[in-house]
DNA sequence: CCTACCGATCGGTAGG
DNA sequence: CCTACCGATCGGTAGG
């Protein structure tokens, strides 16, 4: 109802992107979400491009603080992980829309834009890698582990997340880290014993 | 070059559609891509969603033979599941653009279809559920297991593959499954010990 | 399968 | 922030 700013609108947009996409959000579209004409938005943003710009650098500064963490942190292999998966898992659940405009829209991005975006999350995903492989070298994770391949398992695993998580559902985040944590661990199997064959 | 027909145009909508996106792909994109005038597909098909409505329809359908497989299958609950990691990474990458499209752009299908498409997903996910909760009746598969939970989780899993899964890589359809199922049902951990705390 | 076209909507601008 | 508007493009149709 009140005068909106450029955070209100980037804000709409990023609700809009995430459930409508990009190509299918018009600006009038988020004008009437907004209670504005379509038009009025140019005034607290300069291009449609921009909102996406917004919402994926958002989105991109939380992964790489939580990268930053996680590089000078302390600990275990096992230790870091956890705090990967949870602080990963905070991000998405925290904000869901954003996190879904993130995964699902960087890629209609401006080239610049989105290069810096795939680069990002390259270099944090290389924390991942780098966590796996120092729990393997510590014998705290198989010593046959793809390490490359074990990332992108981790990563597919929590970035799907979004698409069924209901923050208000009965499940917290700190039980949903928890369970992640154990399934990626230990697995599905019970405790003692493995597979035979 | 030739004369195309129905299955030509499907097919190249959903390779502009997993690209693109619904949205962000026209009918004219799409002539272009066909080497014809965007008016002349409507003598294939009588809409643009009916071209989305195709793509999702055989995706699903390969999805639900692999359910009435499993549903109907023998054997133990790991034997099950390793055959539903298997069909589904298999459907994901033979057809990674079918898949791409399926996973993204069912949201935009037309309401009922949409509601089809839905439901038939949902009832693939309880032969997962069945399948983890058989397992641990039986006891291969943990007595504190959430089912609900893990099968949510083994499938963003599985449905995230086809965002980083190169067909032409090192890595076959094979090794990933089983490298999948090992990471599911073992965990990260080196084999006989387990994490102490 | 093309030409020629329809009304609607798109991202965006000028001017206030 | 609105009104009024721009050229471009959208999904789709008529007629051949």
């Amino acid at each position: 109802m009140s005068r909106k700013n450029r955070t209100d609108v980037v804000a709409a947009a990023c609700g809009m992107f995430a459930e409508q996409g990009f190509h299918g959000t018009s600006m009038r579209d988020l004008g009437k979400k907004l209670g504005l004409m379509g038009s009025s938005l140019y005034s607290h943003v300069v291009s449609k491009d921009e909102l996406l710009v917004d919402v994926v650098r958002e989105a991109s500064s939380r992964f790489q603080s939580l990268a930053n963490e996680v590089r000078t942190m302390p600990g275990t292999a096992i230790e870091r992980l956890s705090r990967l998966i949870h602080g990963h898992l905070q991000i998405l659940v925290e904000d869901p829309n954003q996190a879904r405009t993130f995964l699902n829209e960087t890629r209609f991005l401006p080239e610049l834009e989105r290069d810096t975006a795939v680069a990002m999350f390259d270099s944090y995903q290389q924390v991942f890698r780098d966590v796996l492989s120092g729990g393997r070298e510590s014998g705290e994770f198989r010593a046959d582990l793809d390490v490359h391949l074990a990332a992108n398992l981790v990563l597919s695993l929590l970035n799907g997340t979004p698409r069924w998580f209901n923050s208000g559902g009965a499940l917290n985040i700190e039980s949903l880290a928890s369970e992640v944590h154990h399934l990626l661990t230990v697995g599905l199997n019970p405790d003692p014993q493995r597979t035979p064959a």
